[in-house]
DNA sequence: GCCCGGCCATACATCTGATGAATCATCGGA
DNA sequence: TCCGATGATTCATCAGATGTATGGCCGGGC
C-alpha cells in the first residue's frame, strides 16, 4: 500500500480510536509527517482527501482540526458523489428518493412539534407566490424553496443519517435538467398542490396520509423522468 | 478558494461535462498540472483527493484513469465515511436500513430471476450448517453468509444505487459490536429462520410477505441493539 | 480600564528539482 | 512462436525554499 494510503489509514484509526476527537487539532503537518514516517508533501496528500470527504478541516495559519464528524456533515460528501453520475442514475436514485421521503415524511407527522410544521406553511406559500408571477428568477426560488421543504420534513423525522442521504439524493435530482422541463408542463402548480397536501397532513397528525402525498408527489417527478428521458434520449 | 481545491473542481468539471469519460485517461501529472496553471505537488493532491472517493484510479507507472464511476463504485465511498460515526450513529443507520432494506426485498421478489432466488439458498443453508458448529471461525462465516444473502438480494432490487447504499449501510452495523452480542443469545437461530422466510417470500414470489420478513428482521437487530445501548452505555 | 491597530510567530499553501519504483511496450534470443 | 531482458514512461516520495493567512501579543489612544 502506498504511504500516503498508509498515512489516510492511520489518521482514520487516529479518529476512530478516539485518539482525536471531534474538534481536535492534529500535530502541525512536519511533526504528524515526522511521527508518521513520510514527507509533508505526502501526509498533505493524505490529510487534502480526508479534507474531501469533510473529516478533517483545514485552516492556514491556523491548523488542522478534525471535524465536528456529524451526520450532516459526513454524509454530504454522498452528495458530491452523486455529481459525477450522469443522467441515467437520476431514476434510481429517484427511485430511492421514492422509498425513503415517504418514510421520513411518516415519521415527521409523528415528531415534528407544532412551530416547525406550522413554519413549513411559508415555505408552501412563499411558492404559491412564485408560481403566479413565473419568472425565471421566481423558478430559481421556487426550487430553493421545494428543496428545503424537503429538507425541512427530512429532518423532522428525527433521524440526522436519514435526513443527510435524503439531502444528499435531493441535490442531483434538482440539478438534472429535470426542472426545467417540469416547469414547461404546468407541473409547478401541482407541485404546490402536492406540497399543500403534504403540509396538511402532518398538520393533521396522520402519517398514513403524509406518506401517501409523498409517494405521489416523488412518483410524480419520476414518472415524468421516466417519460423525458424516453423521448428525449441522452 | 485554494489552488488544489480549483484543481479538483477543474477535474470533476471535465469529468461531468464528458471531457473526460469513464476509463478515459488523464494526461500526465506534468502536463495536467501545467494546463490548470499549478504545480504537480498541488495537483498530485488534487488527484488524490479524488482518488480516495474512486473517481479516479492513480496506477505507478501506468496513468491516472477516470473510474467507471458506476454506483456501486461511488457509494462505497459512503462506508468509508460511515466508518467514522461512533456507536451512537449505528441506531440511526439501523433505521434507515429498515426502511431500505424491506422495499429492496419487496423489489428482488418481483425482479430476481428464478436461477438468483435459487442461488440464495446455498447461503441459508451454509449459515445454518455455521450455527451447529458454532466456534468463532464459523461466526465469522456466518456473518459473511448474513451480509452476502442481503447484498444479493439488494441487487435483485434492479436498482444499483439502492443496492449500494444497502451494503454501504449495512457494514458499519456489522462491523460494530452488534455480531458479537447478538450471536450470544442465541439471535443466529432467530436470524436463520428469519433468512429462510425471506427466502421462501422470495421463491413463492410474494412482494409483501418478503417485506414484512426483511422489517421483522431488521428491527429485530434494531430492538436488540437499542435495548444493549440503553443497558451497557456507550 | 477598555478598545483598537499594528507587529510577529506560527502553520498551512505552493513551487521547484531530484531520485526511486512500478509498468508497459519493444526487441532480441532461444 | 514464446519468453525474458531492456528502456522509456509515469507515478511515488522526498527535501528545501518561499509565499500567505491567522491568531495572539503588545502598546497607544480614548
Amino acid at each position: 500500500m502506498a504511504l500516503t494510503d498508509e498515512a489516510i489509514k492511520r489518521i482514520k484509526d487516529m479518529i476512530v480510536t478516539g485518539e482525536l476527537r471531534p474538534g481536535d487539532r492534529l500535530p502541525k503537518e512536519a511533526d504528524l509527517a515526522d511521527r508518521l514516517g513520510l514527507s509533508r508533501s505526502s501526509l498533505r496528500e493524505a490529510v487534502r482527501a480526508l479534507s474531501l470527504i469533510r473529516v478533517l478541516d483545514v485552516r492556514q495559519g491556523d491548523g488542522t482540526y478534525v471535524t465536528s464528524l456529524r451526520p450532516e456533515t459526513l454524509l454530504d460528501t454522498v452528495g458530491f458523489v452523486l455529481d459525477f453520475h450522469g443522467d441515467d442514475s437520476v431514476l434510481y436514485v429517484l427511485e430511492v428518493r421514492r422509498i425513503l421521503e415517504p418514510a421520513a415524511t411518516a415519521m415527521a407527522a409523528r415528531m415534528m412539534s407544532d412551530r416547525e410544521i406550522e413554519s413549513l406553511g411559508s415555505l408552501v406559500s412563499v411558492t404559491g407566490d412564485v408560481s403566479a408571477s413565473g419568472d425565471i428568477d421566481g423558478l430559481n426560488e421556487l426550487l430553493a424553496a421545494d428543496l428545503e421543504f424537503h429538507r425541512r420534513i427530512a429532518l423532522g423525522s428525527g433521524n440526522p443519517v436519514l435526513a443527510s442521504l435524503i439531502d444528499s439524493l435531493s441535490a442531483p435530482t434538482l440539478r438534472s435538467r429535470v426542472w426545467r422541463g417540469l416547469t414547461q408542463e404546468n407541473a409547478v402548480a401541482r407541485t404546490i398542490e402536492q406540497h399543500q397536501a403534504i403540509h396538511q397532513a402532518l398538520i393533521a397528525r396522520e402519517p398514513d396520509v403524509a406518506r401517501a402525498w409523498a409517494t405521489v408527489h416523488i412518483a410524480g417527478v419520476e414518472e415524468w423522468l421516466r417519460r423525458s428521458i424516453g423521448t428525449a434520449g441522452a
